[in-house]
DNA sequence: GCTATACCCGAGTAATTCACTTAGAATTAA
DNA sequence: TTAATTCTAAGTGAATTACTCGGGTATAGC
């Protein structure tokens, strides 16, 4: 139960192109700025454009871009997106027989997933922007 | 962002001590049950007892209890509690160094994490018997 | 006390995943 | 054509996962 270090980049990076408006930002520039590889920020990215979260323009000028407003992208959204890279699908439950294990497991992981789906990356920005309301209760 | 087969296995196995009142359950009963191996429970249940989850007996009619009311086992104090064993209480943030990034975790991490504990085991196990009631919206 | 029944504990291991790197091909503005 | 950029596939060492193995320790009943 712990967040990879891919989807904190995704996250922290997404959150960085929303602060360009609608001019590509090179990964260079993302790279630059979170202080990792351009090889190892390719592979997130590859897989944000194939779940559509950013979109790209190649050659000189180029760069990337969100490919909807940050209120349509959830936690959710990217985290699969950048997990389901080695993640199966179905993930490795060990040797189920089914039934009701099944049932239980699914409700957990709808619970789960539910909640992370009904947190917009916008919502996580204002959170961040002000650290004083991120108290528990 | 995924649940390991160590915490799969602890919610199922608390799950059914709760059926068995206040007698002792064997691990030899509780593996057979879930079709694993002593050993491998025997693992898991040493950190469930020792945060206070589960309480055992030595001996001859020995076995494990439930140390608390379902009610106040969240699922999150479970998966902590089995994750424990190999992932180290701050998680691998790489090379943090900033402030505001650790701001942003933070944050991200405690929204999910307070999610989850604020589901009891005895909750999920009433969703669990009523898979009806498992739609999301 | 002996013995069987249980919990307890630490080490080991094969397979997988993680966090990256390397090497190069494809696209396009100038 | 050249340089800047995205794209893609494959490789690698370290860590983690999901287990097993081989013992030890407490305790009930005889």
């Amino acid at each position: 139960m712990k967040l990879s270090s891919r989807a904190h980049y995704a996250i922290k990076t997404v959150l960085e192109l929303s602060t360009h408006a609608d001019e590509p930002v090179t990964l260079a520039h993302l790279a630059q700025a979170q202080n990792i590889s351009i090889s190892y920020l390719e592979q997130i990215f590859a897989l944000l454009r194939k779940c559509d979260i950013v979109k790209s323009a190649r050659g000189p000028g180029g760069g990337y871009m969100l490919n909807k407003p940050l209120t349509d992208i959830s936690i959710a959204s990217i985290v699969k997106a950048v997990d389901k890279a080695t993640v199966k699908e179905t993930s490795m439950e060990p040797e189920f027989n089914k039934s009701d294990s099944h049932t239980l497991w699914l409700s957990l992981l709808e619970l789960i997933g539910g909640y992370l789906d009904s947190i917009s990356l916008a919502e996580l920005h204002s959170i961040y922007k002000t650290p004083e309301a991120t108290n528990k209760d």
